[in-house]
DNA sequence: CGCTGGATTGACTCGGATCAAGTCGAGTGG
DNA sequence: CCACTCGACTTGATCCGAGTCAATCCAGCG
């Protein structure tokens, strides 16, 4: 199976056969984790650079009253912060959602990579300011949208950016993850976003079952969550 | 008066007298902005590196529906992203919130500092992780804070930024953000927040009038904000 | 087959929004 | 010097979205 992150960042850049073989390199040995378990977490001193390869995973907070914040989801392809390794701890941990394909970059290899290969940089910088615009829609949803808005807007994301990798060309594709975990990253509880769930499939916009989301339909999700997806960046500059 | 964004890298890397020399010269002509002005708008076309070297600014969205949600407070030394001449366009504004004095560093100049001045270039990555660990406390205040931790929380943040620049050395220091933009940042409706900060005072933590925030009582307004610091990322790294 | 963790539903409560009046203070101009 | 205005702040009354608490329900599985 070809490597997501190479796939990811060709759409991103031009690469050249070196480039692509660098990463190849970089990423040539991963690891699999099963589901559920940190890659790092809160507090601890950053070490090499994660990408997911394979799977899913997320980065969370928990606060003094036990209470987890959900802050991204990580799909095939993603990772984290290129230049993580320059600061003394974490401000939040890493955990696989479900089992994963992960491969690390150590610090000095990711310095090289972005030193020594412009296109490479480019392309992983371009990721980093996409993430970033993710979290300026997160903070918006959870600030300015009303729970239903919110639930429609995650999930035109999710399969926005599951399309853009290919991991789905239907309307309907794998979400591995449980309402417990969106709750928590939607700043709700289980209980309501389970209700949420319910409106949204009798309104005939989508459904969420068994691991699988469904978009019945699109034109009514997109309105009912407000979807603008320039924040996804998905048109790139022009040369 | 010294260039606040100098000193700040200068706080997060040992930059030589040529880095601070080539800053210095990256930023010698500022222009004066008046409050409330937007010096770039969602949807354009991203131009130079904003510097705000004086004065208070923030990022916004404008929603659908007409709601505005600030995503970040820029105060004397903080600037936008590194490399957002990458995208095509952006996906948030910016406006001043008082008068401001504002440099600009065009796409070049910024490459080639990047590229030649890796001390600074090291300063300035991690001024720009810092900025993105705010963003994630945002997301996790917003998801997960009641409204009265919510602002104990944002105003230890502004009140540790604040001091970090060296604002104010003082338990008050001048906060010309009115309530209606505090409630933008904050997810909330001004009523209620004005309801809020009367609670605070009330209950002996902080005040915040007439564009001053006083903290009385630091560590009740730590404790009501449950506020850990450690996202701020102000230990660095040991070489 | 019973166990277990997620999903679902109901009843009730409450935090924060909404709507609607003021109040206060800094300018502005007569 | 005082009336006028305008924007920001404050307060009260009421409403509703979402949280809480507590039962089930259900599918996968040892």
């Amino acid at each position: 199976m070809a490597n997501r992150f190479i796939e990811k960042l060709k759409r991103l850049a031009t690469l050249s056969d070196d480039d692509v073989d660098a990463l190849a390199v970089a990423t040539a040995t991963p690891k699999t984790v099963a589901a559920r378990r940190d890659l790092i977490r809160e507090g601890d001193r950053p070490g090499p650079v994660f990408v997911i390869l394979e799977g899913w995973a997320c980065r969370y907070k928990i606060l003094p009253n036990g209470t987890r914040q959900v802050l991204a989801f990580m799909m095939p392809g993603d990772c984290c912060d290129l230049h993580i390794g320059l600061l003394a701890e974490m401000d939040h941990s890493i955990q696989t959602v479900t089992s994963a394909l992960v491969a690390t970059i150590d610090r000095v290899e990711m310095d090289a990579i972005l030193d020594q290969r412009r296109a490479v940089a480019k392309a992983m910088y371009m990721s980093q300011l996409i993430d970033e615009g993710t979290m300026r829609a997160w903070i918006t949803s959870m600030g300015r949208r009303a729970s239903i808005e919110r639930v429609a807007h995650l999930m035109c994301e999710l399969y926005l950016r599951a399309r853009n990798i290919g991991l789905t060309s239907e309307p309907q594709f794998a979400l591995p993850l449980s309402q417990l975990l969106l709750a928590d990253a939607l700043g709700m509880t289980p209980v309501h976003l389970n209700r949420v769930l319910k409106n949204l499939r009798l309104s005939g916009a989508m459904t969420l079952q068994r691991g699988s989301l469904l978009i019945i339909d699109p034109g009514k999700l997109v309105q009912i969550a407000g979807f603008d997806e320039n924040y996804l960046h998905r048109r790139l500059r022009a040369a």
